[in-house]
DNA sequence: GATATATATCGTATTATTACGATATAACGA
DNA sequence: TCGTTATATCGTAATAATACGATATATATC
């Protein structure tokens, strides 16, 4: 399959983040709401916020609302095995 | 084996872009020289230099000199299994 | 409705990345 | 040594990403 140079690196982009990237481990197969990622992170609600939202924007995560919090879950199914190989 | 996120968003930021990402997919299986990379990106020399330099800083490439021809070559193994990840 | 809690968005100063012309360096052949 | 070819580095203007306080919004509870 042909790469799209451009929106491939738009991913890469995304995870090209020491934070997003522990999020998005720490999202692997089970969801969490930004409160405790807050808590688990120790960086500001807004700083969190922000890069959730990036990793939304990308189609790598995606949410679930429960009531006021919002859970976040993983939304692409390479994202396993491309932490799996960063951590060869 | 524990990720080290700093590290690993380096491999990933530098591969988060459109340009690098052709790039090393270009180089997959095969070396090439920085004339024909010119020549088949369509960019200018300077501008193909910095963004080997920028592979090869993170150790996503290496050299071989062969005269005055520098031919870059794939030097980390998890790469083609990320591109190969990417085309899914 | 008032209040508390959870989250998103805004504003913005700081820092990093990008593109690319100009210039430097190095190897080769005449 | 000169000229040529191949490549790297420099300088820098433009653009993008980052961090985070302040503020807005939405939901639940009383």
């Amino acid at each position: 399959m042909p790469i799209d140079y451009a929106k491939e690196s738009e991913l890469l982009k995304a995870l090209a983040h020491p934070v997003r990237l522990r999020m998005v481990e720490g999202l692997l197969g089970r969801e969490c709401n930004v409160n405790k990622m807050v808590k688990a992170l120790g960086l500001p609600q807004s700083t969190v916020s922000q890069h959730l939202g990036i990793l939304k924007s990308r189609g790598i995560v995606r949410i679930r609302k429960e009531g006021v919090k919002t859970c976040y879950r993983i939304n692409d199914d390479r994202i396993a095995a491309l932490i799996k190989l960063l951590g060869k």
